[in-house]
RNA sequence: GGGGGCGUAGCUCAGUCGGUAGAGCAUCGGCCUUUUAAGCCGCUGGUCACAGGUUCAAGUCCUGUCGCCCCUACCA
C-alpha cells in the first residue's frame, strides 16, 4: 500500500473505524485550550524534574500530530499548534476506552487532550493525557517528517502544507504581520488616519505600469485594477483629510521576478503642509518601529551583506551620484548620451531624461546597498511632482534604496493644476509606460485647491523581505501567483 | 522576451558508459509502557513530467510540449 490513493484509502478506512467507535473524526468546538507556548511558560514556573507527573497541574492542548512514536501500549506524539510543539504521552492504562481510537491516529491528524503536566526520564516536557478528543482526520499524508516540504513549486502551490511542515515559513508571516502593524501604529501615532480608496478604477494612474483590465457588467464599463492609489489619496487632501494613508494592494501587469509579484502591497501616505524631507523621516520612523517590534537590532543580515538601518539614513542627490558613478552631469545631455553609448544602450529614440535614468540605473544602483535616499530627480520623469524652486529641470522626488532594491518613492506633491494638466498632456518618448495619463477629475480637484504636501509609497513586501532576510518576494507573499494547473495535477 | 538549470515512489533523494527501477522516511503486518527523525523483524508501493524520435535496448541520447527555479530584460 503506497501510492497516494492507497495511502488516502487507508486513512479513510481509519476515519470509518472511528465512526464505528462512535467518534466523529472531524470533531467540533473544543474549548479552554492552552497553547503549547502557554504550557511551556507555565511549566517554567513548576520546577519539574525528570520523571515528574504533576496530577495537580492540568492542561488541555490541541494541535496537529507531526511525530508519532509508538511503543506498544504507550504512544508519544509531538503535537504542533500555532505557537510551537509539545509532546503528548498517551498510555493504554490512562486513556482506557479511547485506546482503540488512538491506535487509528496518523501523522497529520488534529487531536486534543486533557492531561497532567510532567517531565519524562529524559527531561522532555510532556502532557500525560487521560482524555482524548479527535478533532480532524488528515486524509492526505503529510510530507517528510524530517525534511519537511522542500519542492519550491509545491511549497508555493500548496502553501498550507509549507506552513505546517516548515515552521520557519510560518514565522516569516508572523513577522510580516508585526511589520505591517508597526507601520500602521507609527502612522496613527503621527496623527494619520487609515483610509480605503477604489481598487477598481475607470482611469488608472499614479505610477508607470500596465494595468489589469476588467469589466463591470451592470454599468457596462471598462475598469482597471489600480496600479496605485495616489490620485485618490491626493483628492482626500483636497477634501481636508490632512494626513491619510492606505495599505494598498496594487496590481501591475508586468513581469514576475524575485522582486516583483503582479499583486503587491504598498503603504502610501500623504501629509498636508509637508514635503519630501518629512517623508524621509516617515520612512525612517516606520522602519525603526518595525525593527524594534521584531527585535534583532538595527544591523541586520541580508544574504551575504549586513544592512545598517540606524537613522539617519544616507541622503544623496541624484545628480551627485550620477557624477560619481557615471562621471557625467545629469544636465549635460550630450555627455549622458555619450556615456549611454559606452554602456551599449540604444538611446536614439529616448528623450534626454529617459536616457539619464537608464544610465543611472546601470551605473549607480549597484552601489546603493546601505539604506539611501536618492533625491532630486530629473523633472521630466516626474509628472506628479513639484519642481525645484531654483531649477525647473529638477523634481522634488526621492527614491529610497536598500540592497540595490527600490524600497520606496516620495514627492513633494505637485499642487498647481495648470502644471499638472500640462504634464498630463506631455508624452515622453522612449518610456514604455507613462504615469502621465490624463485624469480630468484629478485636475479639477487640484483646481479646488490642494494644500502643499509630501507623499510617499513604500513597498511593504520588499520591506518584509529585507527585515526577514528573505531572498524572494514569493517568500513573503502567502500565495504568490503561479501558472494555473488543473486540480487533478500536482 | 533572451540565457541557464531542474522534473524518478506520498515526502526527501540516489541512479556510473545506454543494458532487469533503487534507498531512507511514511504506509501495511508483527514485537515493544519513558521515546526524541524511537528501535528491531517482515512486506508493499513506479505513466522515471508529457509526446515523439534514435537504438537490439532509453530514467539516461535527440526533438518538441508543460511546469518550476535562477540569471537577464521590463518594472516597483
Amino acid at each position: 500500500m503506497s501510492t497516494e490513493e492507497q495511502l488516502k484509502d487507508e486513512r479513510r478506512g481509519k476515519a470509518g473505524k472511528m465512526r464505528d467507535l462512535g467518534i466523529d473524526p472531524y470533531g467540533g468546538r473544543y474549548e479552554n485550550i492552552l497553547s503549547t507556548a502557554a504550557v511551556r511558560e507555565r511549566a517554567d514556573g513548576l520546577d519539574l524534574t525528570a520523571g515528574d507527573i504533576r496530577t495537580d497541574e492540568r492542561a488541555r492542548v490541541a494541535g496537529r500530530i507531526v511525530l508519532q512514536r509508538v511503543m506498544g501500549n504507550l504512544v508519544f506524539l509531538t503535537i504542533r499548534d500555532g505557537s510551537g510543539d509539545l509532546q503528548f504521552a498517551l498510555s493504554k492504562k490512562n486513556v482506557r476506552d479511547d485506546w482503540p481510537a488512538i491506535k487509528l491516529l496518523d501523522l497529520g491528524d488534529h487531536i486534543g487532550c486533557d492531561g497532567s503536566l510532567g517531565m519524562t526520564k529524559t527531561g522532555e516536557l510532556t502532557l500525560w493525557a487521560d482524555t482524548f478528543t479527535m478533532l480532524s482526520k488528515a486524509i492526505h499524508p503529510p510530507p517528510s517528517k524530517w525534511h519537511g516540504l522542500s519542492d519550491v513549486e509545491l511549497r508555493y502551490r500548496h502553501r498550507y502544507v509549507d506552513l505546517f511542515a516548515n515552521p520557519p515559513v510560518r514565522d516569516v508571516f508572523r513577522q510580516r504581520s508585526l511589520i505591517i502593524q508597526a507601520v500602521r501604529d507609527y502612522l496613527i501615532g503621527c496623527d494619520y488616519i487609515e483610509v480605503e480608496t477604489p481598487a477598481l478604477q475607470p482611469i488608472y494612474g499614479g505610477a508607470a505600469a500596465k494595468p489589469f483590465t476588467t469589466h463591470h457588467n451592470a454599468l457596462d464599463i471598462k475598469l482597471y485594477m489600480r496600479i496605485s492609489p495616489e490620485l485618490y489619496l491626493k483628492r482626500l487632501l483636497v477634501g481636508g483629510m490632512e494626513r491619510v494613508f492606505e495599505v494598498s494592494r496594487n496590481f501591475r501587469n508586468e513581469g514576475i521576478s524575485t522582486k516583483h509579484n503582479p499583486e503587491f502591497t504598498m503603504v502610501e501616505l500623504y501629509e498636508a503642509y509637508g514635503d519630501y524631507n518629512v517623508m524621509m523621516e516617515r520612512v525612517e520612523g516606520m522602519t525603526s518601529l518595525a525593527i524594534e517590534r521584531l527585535g534583532g537590532g538595527f544591523k541586520r543580515p541580508y544574504g551575504e551583506v549586513e544592512i545598517d538601518y540606524s537613522v539617519p539614513w544616507r541622503r544623496c542627490k541624484y545628480g551627485d551620484l550620477l557624477l560619481e558613478h557615471a562621471g557625467v552631469s545629469m544636465s549635460d545631455a550630450q555627455a549622458v548620451r555619450k556615456k549611454a553609448d559606452e554602456l551599449g544602450i540604444d538611446h536614439t529614440k529616448m528623450a534626454d531624461a529617459v536616457v539619464v535614468n537608464v544610465v543611472f540605473e546601470q551605473t549607480v544602483e549597484d552601489h546603493l546597498v546601505q539604506p539611501t535616499f536618492v533625491y532630486d530627480y530629473p523633472a521630466a520623469l516626474c509628472p506628479l511632482t513639484r519642481r525645484h524652486p531654483e531649477d525647473e529641470n529638477i523634481a522634488l522626488r526621492f527614491e529610497v534604496y536598500v540592497n540595490r532594491m527600490e524600497l520606496g518613492n516620495a514627492y513633494t506633491e505637485l499642487n498647481d493644476p495648470a502644471v499638472q494638466e500640462a504634464n498630463f498632456r506631455e508624452q515622453l518618448a522612449g518610456e514604455g509606460d507613462t504615469m502621465a495619463i490624463m485624469d480630468e477629475d484629478f485636475v479639477l480637484a487640484l483646481e479646488y485647491g490642494m494644500p502643499p504636501a509630501g507623499g510617499l509609497g513604500v513597498g511593504l513586501d520588499r520591506l518584509v523581505m529585507l527585515l526577514t532576510n528573505s531572498q524572494s518576494i514569493r517568500d513573503v507573499i502567502l500565495f504568490p501567483l503561479q501558472r494555473a494547473r488543473r486540480a487533478t495535477e500536482v
